[in-house]
DNA sequence: CAATGAGATCGATGAATGTCAATATGAATG
DNA sequence: CATTCATATTGACATTCATCGATCTCATTG
């Protein structure tokens, strides 16, 4: 005779909209490109778009579509200052980054 | 007369190949059903698969893929006792993944 | 050993994603 | 105001992915 199944757990614990969002947020993780794009913030400080485009070897529509989805992700930030605009990691999340690009 | 731009960053920091494999990481991360079923295994210990489609809305094979993916992750593990498999979080992770679900 | 049942795999399909070339936008320059 | 240049957007394309029904595998049951 076997052992009886599990009980049906019941669907609490993360919301479906609770889950979507950090979906969401992973997702911006979940780019090789993106994340060396984080790594080069964490450790340059601030840089501008075109100086991204050397280092991560794409081409310069494809960084601005990642620093597009990095930014709606609230994990970076760009600042105008005349005709470039400097990439930050966004202050509130920089040590929950640094931490999560430190080791999987 | 303007700023001048920021120096061309050097190509260190997170390295390619350790990118792809945090990027992967993530992206095990980066679906709402599977972050759904990590908070179920959270909260009840162990969960065979079977018990897990009604709570999650899915078919069978959807719900076999995830664990799949899951497990391939490192994320979970899943124990054959007769008939059914039970899933959990990898205990080495539950601390980890624990995090992670409290916020984003 | 045939029947049952839990879970894995396969094949198909529609949606999302990464990429680039081309073009648009908008600020700085002369 | 025409030109230049950094960045954004658009359109196209190939790839990946989530999903499901159907089928396969394999352990348990009778």
């Amino acid at each position: 005779m076997e052992q009886p199944c599990c009980v049906t757990p019941v669907a609490e614990g993360l919301l479906p909209a609770a889950a979507d969002e950090l979906a969401g947020c992973f997702g911006a993780l979940s780019d090789p490109i993106r994340l060396r794009l984080l790594s080069l913030l964490i450790s340059e400080s601030e840089v501008c778009s075109c100086n991204l485009e050397a280092p991560l070897e794409r081409s310069q529509s494809t960084i601005s579509h990642h620093t597009k989805v990095l930014a709606e992700a609230g994990l970076i930030e760009g600042v105008r200052r005349g005709r470039w605009i400097w990439w930050r990691v966004t202050p509130a999340r920089l040590e929950w980054v640094r931490q999560l690009l430190a080791l999987g």
